[in-house]
RNA sequence: GCCCAAGUGGCGAAAUCGGUAGACGCAAGGGACUUAAAAUCCCUCGGGUUUUCCCGUGCCGGUUCGAGUCCGGCCUUGGGCACCA
């Protein structure tokens, strides 16, 4: 072993403590120049790096390392996703006090980061769990209570009647408790909303803007779950009384067909219903019953009940029946529906299925019978409108529109949207999570925390014995004064699902040590400009996190310009780490331990291997055998370099054949790298581009003192600066060697030069009917017409050509010639 | 059922606009060096033929001088939503 060998083993450290006592990745306050804001899922410590973070991590801090070398400002923090579920269990499980188990995480999480080598600016970590971040969340709190985007409605819950607590959905088990096995039962309580769905509309068109620039399939998942709908809301008056049920329709063309209205079990008229008639009580009964397995609502039988009234059909004025049935939701649009079995499916098996009148009313070009008996199933597509009173001959889009205006008219309607994105419900019964600073008062009711004593602190001193929260059960905590009234009063109980810290920080990096909960800062930092994370999140934490950008934006703390709308201008998802085919998971025991990775081959080996195996959106097969290619690589970089003797010389001019063609190899090289790292990012092409110029560099015959050994020493230089995004240690360690005195992390990109990129010939492919015959090279200025002719005469195509007769020669200029024969 | 991706060697994958299919790497086989092994270096590596062609990018058609790429119709796999009126 000789002294100058590669041992990343002490290489690294060796080079991340420089990095640190130099201070290169400390953004500063406000970015001069163009700045860069690059961003990963910030992780919940849960004690241990996995593979995942290592994938998620290494892309971002290659994009970050290549941003610094472009001469952008880059910010890349790093933070703890801290509240959250799994910090009570491990205290319940070994008795630990769930704010000191995550801190232990953490520090253990932060020193797997470290040793990764991860530009990280860590002056900015933050933990959500720290009374120095949650109490802007609970200060943000109180503004929307203000402003009428928080408030409270009684929602179920998940409950737990042995442990005597509430159940988030991955508690239950098969029905029952996760830990006490009792069979879990549905419970109404008052819990604590904020109104997304006020901001359904913009976040649904803010979409468009993202386009290009986030994954497609994101975007149509957001689309799909803000849900919007146009239509029209109909009312229709009760036959007794002045009353009216209000349904939603997207088919309101289809009006004239209605033959029933059904009502969901929960909507008011059912359960009024259900006083007076056993029937309708029973029904209802076993559809709250039902209700409670989610399995079986997939093969649900469509039912239901007659309530014994009727509505008047409001252009008609006909009497039609009301029923309740299992397949109205009560939560989407007014929990009621009007039923045109010969126009919609759902209505159609169920008319069926009770006997209920059929009506047609549209006409469609593939299938237009006139008599209901006729029909296998309903006729879903628009035509042209048959029975229609007055409307009858529109075709289904004027008639939405006249039938609407129509039903305005008589104040019985109106166009209206819906969507199927439902408020957010941030309420969880837990303790280990941002209280929300709410007071409960026997006279005044519900009344906010005064600002001033802002934050609710969270205590930390309990030693959990069971899954209730001790906030329950603390005086301490639980007891205050009425902040208006002065009386005895309560504290809510109640905090904030952790969606919610994972909803901003990304703006708090900006100012993570700010005495409010944004400064001018965030504004000169945000949006973000690449933002990189699981596809997990491609709804929840995606739209929350845009839902909150506004929040930020209306409440004051972010400029309301359109530049500062969304939070991520970019955003790459990116696959899962796969070993024999199945995602990695201790379950499956099918887990590599990242850190067995960086004590075998070191930290630049990881991050070159999960970059090099797949493009970053696309699963990632593990493989030892692959890491220890990506290792050898390394190791031949290394020799590459240490072998490369004497200083560097210059370029001579000009240069001779072999040197030039070498030449044009680097500088084709750092074409091909370049517009990679932008456009698509697929550093697995980056990093095979690098390989092939290391074989190409390695071939070279480069005696001292030549072209090609000149040529070689800005190749090998190249080669560390295109390497340096994925493999820094290496790079920084090398660059001392062969670079030239500054260092390599702010060093400028390399760009092609035109010049080099010269040749005189080119060389075309030739293809006889589309098929590949030759490759000649012809000078690079050729004309259409003197190639055609040339070809034609070249040596070589005399016996492809014999006895035929050449009917067309198309020429790619630069590609290829297809000369057409028969 | 609806929406969105993706199907290329033994394996992971390349192939900006329609223009040389399989770059780069892994595995495998052969060779050099070595007492030997490791390491390193060189050669081969889609299939069929054996010296020049034929076939080949999930399947069937189409457009084109030319299709992995575009169009139509299927099949398979993965992901999302799912009684949304």
């Amino acid at each position: 072993m000789t002294e100058n060998a590669y041992h990343p083993q002490s290489l690294e450290p060796a080079i991340q403590e420089r990095w640190e006592r130099d201070g290169y990745f400390h953004a500063p306050a406000h970015p001069s120049g163009e700045k860069f804001y690059a961003l990963a899922m910030f992780p919940y410590p849960s004690g241990q790096l996995h593979m995942g973070h290592v994938r998620n991590y290494s892309i971002v801090d290659a994009i970050a390392r290549y941003q610094r070398m472009r001469g952008k400002t880059v910010l890349h923090p790093m933070g703890w996703d801290a509240f959250g579920l799994p910090a009570e269990n491990a205290a319940l499980k070994n008795g630990s006090a769930p704010a000191a188990w995550t801190f232990s995480n953490i520090e253990h999480m932060r020193g797997q980061l470290k040793r990764l080598g991860l530009s990280y600016d860590w002056e900015r970590e933050i933990a959500t769990c720290t009374p120095d971040y949650y109490r802007w969340e609970q200060w943000l709190f109180l503004q929307l209570w203000e402003k009428g985007l928080a408030y409270q409605k009684l929602s179920t819950v998940n409950w737990d009647p042995v442990d005597q607590t509430v159940l988030a959905n991955e508690q239950v088990v098969d029905g029952r408790g996760w830990r006490s096995g009792a069979l879990v039962e549905r419970r109404e309580i008052r819990q604590w909303f904020l109104r997304i769905s006020a901001y359904a509309d913009e976040l649904l068109a803010g979409l468009d803007t993202l386009q290009g620039q986030w994954p497609d399939q994101v975007l149509a998942m957001q689309r799909n779950w803000i849900g919007r709908s146009e239509g029209a809301e109909i009312h229709f008056p009760l036959a007794d009384g002045d009353d009216v049920i209000k349904v939603f329709s997207t088919r309101p063309d289809t009006l004239f067909g209605a033959t029933y209205l059904a009502v969901a079990a929960e909507h008011p008229l059912a359960m009024k219903a259900a006083e007076s008639d056993t029937t309708v009580a029973r029904f209802i009964e076993r559809c709250k019953h039902v209700a409670v397995s989610e399995a079986s609502m997939e093969t649900q039988e469509k039912e239901g009940v007659p309530l014994g009234i009727q509505v008047r059909h409001p252009l008609t004025n006909a009497l039609l029946p009301v029923w309740t049935a299992n397949f109205v939701l009560m939560g989407y649009g007014e929990g009621a529906v009007m039923s045109v079995p010969a126009h919609d499916q759902r209505d159609f098996e169920f008319a069926h299925k009770y006997q209920l009148p059929i009506r047609i009313v549209i006409q469609s070009a593939e299938n237009s019978p006139e008599n209901p008996h006729e029909l296998e199933a309903a006729l879903t597509a628009p035509g042209q409108l048959i029975h229609s009173q007055s409307f009858t001959g529109l075709d289904s889009q004027a008639a939405k529109g006249a039938i609407t205006e129509a039903l305005v008219a008589r104040g019985l309607g109106q166009k209206t949207v819906n969507y199927r994105l439902r408020d957010w419900g941030i309420s969880r019964q837990r303790y280990w999570g941002n209280p929300i600073p709410m007071i409960h008062c026997p006279h005044c009711g519900v009344v906010p925390v005064p600002e001033k004593d802002l934050p609710v602190e969270l205590p930390t001193h309990y030693q959990l014995h069971d899954p209730r929260s001790p906030l329950l059960d603390d005086p301490a905590f639980l007891q205050v004064d009425c902040p208006q009234c002065g009386a005895a009063a309560q504290r809510e109980t109640d905090t904030m699902d952790t969606f919610v810290e994972s909803s901003w920080y990304y703006a708090r990096f900006a100012c993570p040590d700010a005495e409010q909960m944004l400064d001018a800062r965030a504004a000169d930092w945000l949006p973000v400009d690449q933002y990189v994370g699981g596809v997990e999140h491609a709804v929840l934490h995606l739209l929350y996190a845009r839902f909150f950008n506004r929040l930020l934006r209306d409440v004051g703390l972010l400029p309301k310009d359109g530049a500062h709308d969304e939070p991520f201008r970019r955003l790459l998802t990116q696959g899962m780490v796969l070993k024999d085919g199945s995602k990695m998971s201790k379950s499956k025991g099918n887990t590599v331990d990242p850190q067995a990775i960086l004590d075998r081959y070191g930290a630049d080996t990881a991050r070159l291997f999960i970059l090099f195996a797949a493009p970053p959106e696309q699963s990632l097969e593990w493989s030892d055998s692959a890491v220890e290619g990506a290792h050898r690589f390394l190791q031949r970089i290394w020799r590459m370099v240490q072998d490369y003797t004497g200083p560097v010389p210059t370029l001579a001019q000009p240069l001779g054949d072999a040197a030039r063609d070498l030449r044009r190899a680097i500088h084709q090289c750092i074409e091909r790298v370049t517009l990679n790292m932008e456009d698509r990012q697929h550093f697995n092409v980056v990093i095979a581009a690098c390989m092939e110029l290391s074989n190409q560099l390695a071939r070279a015959e480069a005696t001292p003192g030549s072209d090609e050994h000149a040529v070689l020493g800005e190749g090998l230089r190249t080669l560390l600066l295109l390497l340096n995004p994925f493999a820094p240690h290496l790079a920084e360690a090398l660059w001392d060697k062969i670079g030239d005195g500054v260092t390599i992390l702010t060093h400028p990109w390399p760009v092609a030069d035109p010049a080099a990129l010269h040749s005189d010939t080119v060389t075309l492919v030739i293809q006889i009917n589309g098929k590949l015959r030759e490759r000649l090279d012809f000078p690079i200025a050729s004309q259409t017409k003197e190639l055609e002719a040339s070809v034609l005469a070249h040596p070589e195509m005399a016996r492809h050509l014999q006895d035929k007769t050449v009917r067309k020669v198309i020429v790619v200029p630069g590609r290829l010639i297809n000369i057409v024969v028969s």
